[in-house]
DNA sequence: AGCACGCCGACT
DNA sequence: GTCGGCGTGCTC
């Protein structure tokens, strides 16, 4: 009787394969199998061996196992088969996201090894035309440990000349020297960051790897220097082969973050974000896989790594939307960073100066240990907020009178100013004053964005673009202008308010070229009076310390939408942005535009501390019965038309019927057509998690065997961020 | 997801 | 009369 090995594909499917085990090889799960599949060769997972064959399906033999270890140590392997259940994504598509690319497609689990070159014989002469190859030579004799081919060319030496001293036996490839990964840096190890009394003691309540698994959340308002805590606990707590994760949001993950780490840990600190290529993405997999003692420091998708001996985790602005995966394998790096140290019974660090509802509430049920740092680093003082009501005052690219006014006289004080807009480009819609018409995006239900730098109208939710016009193209009048306000208009405006002070703009468009937010910020960090205006973009991590004024163009955005979440988003976005003022030694200020000065949450905004509007936040998601009081699942529909879309989510709502479960919809999107896809979805809402995942593992078992119309496409969201 | 098989329009 | 469009069905 053959032993069967059930296999896992990088394919969206909901099943497995199995296949009959030659007999000279011995498997275990997780690791990578090459398969006969259909008529193509494919790379597979094995998830379990031993199987009982099932009936009437003649099976293959499968081809080769492609190493003879597990690419997914067992504890990954563990934490992806549970996110596979818990998200409801196919456990193949869950597994190899785990693999870099190259193992994904079935590449060998070896790493280049880089080329180095010492001398060998150091004594010898050259003749002395060859000026290059002796300037070479004697370079590299300057490196008696030798030099990896990449730092020759950078030096500025070329392949030509490296072959010829090579042609002469001046030199020889060597093997890069192993790093000693547990030689002890004498002078690292003394490198402490200091900590403040108020530092100090918010570290001293932080849980620690001997207790085992504990989640601290870590609520330090902006500027109180909760990287500092991190660092001084890496270095209190992390043993010399300890591996550690420290999860960042994308826009966080900047050179001079990794620097800082760098400073105090130096070789151990390695990366892991969206600009790696294939190569780099292998060779980091690897040291994680082979047990390196590094730390760490990624993105969401860094907690799928295959640490094998994880100690420790932190995860930074632990509310960041960014967390939660929008497509595909839709999972939350966050919820899914907690799972894995409660797995390995290891501590884990969650922290912010916004922490999520849902954090505040575990922390309220006593899951989380709450650990306040309510102190500004230094002898800063907490931003001063407060509302700017602008109906009927007359604007000026968005901004008021004393909006105006306040950025002047933090300029004369040599100081800088920032300004929020929440839009990139220069307006949101161009319209026709004879006609009425607005220019909307052909493909999807949306406004086109006006881009005046680049003379041009996109849509910011898919790619298209056209050029701008200067009359209506309806009834060509021109009467045909920008409505609203976006980064470029508000940076026109500054520019010929303050004509001598630099304007500078951070938004996606700007810092596009590689480095140049760079430069932004070294001219920021000069101190000198400038205006910076942008997105997002600049309410995140940032330390400006000569910043001393944040204008909020307009806070109203967030107040009336259908969105559950936009409360606290907004909140969390305002105060983030606040943050930015006043982290030096002078007081900050922040001016929030607003045509609804009396709304209830911007007035808590000005007085309460962030953990009472959460606390009042909760008690109206409790009212409304939104997570974190209930679970939350949406499935959801695209098709070439509404219609169908609609059609497929009717067929499921039926099977949602369940005890405890309350369904929601259809409804179409709240953005209904998206290039070109007509969308809908179907919200459920369950009193306990379990009975949910339950009955989701049912409804796509179902689904899975019934024929739905053609270009139709289901998916679920487990979790969901964005219920529009 | 791939990839093949399968029935209907514009070409050597 | 063929090449090829992408509709639907299967992969142990």
């Amino acid at each position: 009787m053959p032993l069967i090995a059930r296999i896992a594909l990088n394919r969206p499917l909901r099943r497995l394969f199995d296949y009959i085990i030659p007999e000279d090889l011995e498997l275990t799960p997780g690791q990578r199998v090459r398969i006969p599949f259909g008529r193509q060769q494919a790379t597979g997972l094995v998830v379990e061996v031993g199987v009982e064959p099932p009936p009437g399906i003649k099976l293959k033999p499968l081809s080769s196992a492609i190493e003879e270890w597990p690419a997914l140590p067992q504890e990954t392997f563990k934490l992806l088969s549970w996110a596979s259940d818990y998200y409801q994504h196919p456990l193949g598509e869950c597994l190899f996201t785990a693999l870099p690319p190259a193992l994904r497609r079935g590449r060998i689990a070896e790493e280049k090894t880089e080329q180095w070159w010492h001398t060998r014989d150091h004594t010898a002469t050259l003749p002395a035309k060859a000026h290059k190859q002796k300037a070479l030579f004697d370079w590299l004799r300057q490196h008696p440990r030798g030099a990896p081919t990449k730092d020759i060319l950078q030096a500025g030496f070329s392949r030509a000349q490296l072959n010829a001293l090579r042609e002469k036996q001046l030199i020889e490839p060597i093997l890069p020297p192993r790093p000693n990964s547990l030689e002890q840096d004498s002078e690292l190890d003394a490198r402490r960051p200091e900590l403040s009394a108020a530092q100090a003691l918010a570290a001293e309540e932080l849980a620690v790897p001997d207790e085992g698994f504990g989640v601290s959340l870590l609520y330090g308002i902006t500027g109180s220097g909760k990287t500092e805590i991190y660092l001084h606990y890496l270095k209190e707590h992390l043993n010399a082969r300890d591996q550690a994760l420290v999860l960042v949001p994308e826009i966080n993950l900047t050179p001079q973050t990794v620097a800082r780490f760098q400073h105090y840990f130096g070789s151990r600190i390695v990366v892991w974000h969206s600009a790696l290529n294939d190569g780099e993405r292998l060779t980091t997999w690897l040291k994680v896989r082979n047990g390196e003692p590094v730390i760490l420091v990624g993105t969401r998708s860094a907690v799928l790594l295959p640490f094998t001996n994880l100690r420790t985790i932190i995860v930074d602005e632990e509310h960041d939307s960014s967390y939660k995966q929008g497509e595909g394998f839709r999972y939350s790096g966050r919820d899914l960073a907690v799972y894995r140290a409660h797995q390995n019974n290891c501590p884990i660090i969650l922290g912010s100066a916004t922490p999520s509802l849902e954090s505040v509430h575990n922390a309220e049920q006593a899951k989380y240990h709450l650990v306040r740092l309510e102190e500004r680093a230094g002898n800063a003082a907490p931003p001063d907020i407060s509302l700017l009501d602008i109906r009927s005052r007359p604007l000026e690219g968005g901004l008021s009178r004393p909006a105006l006014t306040a950025i002047e006289q933090t300029l004369t004080k040599g100081e800088q100013a920032l300004v929020f807009v929440n839009r990139r480009g220069f307006a949101p819609v161009m319209m026709c004053f004879d006609c009425g018409h607005m220019v909307e995006c052909p493909r999807c239900d949306t406004r086109l964005t006006y881009h005046r730098r680049d003379r041009a109208m996109r849509c910011h939710h898919c790619d298209y673009q056209m050029a701008a016009t200067e009359h209506c193209p309806k009834c060509h009048s021109d009467a045909f202008k920008p409505v609203g306000q976006g980064t470029e208009r508000t940076e026109d405006i500054l520019a010929s308010a303050f004509p001598d002070t630099p304007v500078v703009r951070v938004d996606r468009d700007s810092t596009q070229r590689k480095g140049s937010i760079q430069g932004i910020l070294k001219q920021v960090n000069s101190g000198k009076p400038c205006v910076l205006v942008g997105t997002q973009m600049l309410a995140k991590g940032h330390d400006f310390p000569n910043v001393t004024l944040v204008v909020v163009v307009n806070a109203d955005g967030g107040l009336f939408s259908v969105d559950f979440r936009a409360p606290e988003q907004l909140i969390q976005t305002l105060l983030q942005v606040s943050g930015r003022a006043g982290r030096g030694t002078k007081p900050g200020k922040v001016l929030v535009q607003t045509c609804h000065s009396d709304h209830p949450l911007l007035r808590t905004l000005c007085e309460g501390r962030y953990l009472d509007i959460a606390d009042q936040l909760l008690k109206e998601r409790e009212e409304g019965q939104f997570p974190p009081f209930r679970a939350m699942a949406i499935f959801r529909a695209e098709a070439d038309t509404m219609e169908k879309s609609l059609q497929v989510l009717d067929t499921i709502k039926p099977l949602t019927n369940a005890a405890g479960i309350e369904t929601w919809g259809p409804l179409p999107a709240m953005i209904a057509r998206r290039a070109d896809k007509h969308r809908a979805q179907l919200v459920l809402n369950a009193r306990n998690r379990k009975k949910l995942n339950q009955l989701l593992t049912g409804i796509c078992q179902e689904l899975d065997q019934r024929k739905l119309p053609a270009g139709t496409k289901w998916m679920i969201d487990v979790d969901p961020q964005e219920t529009g």
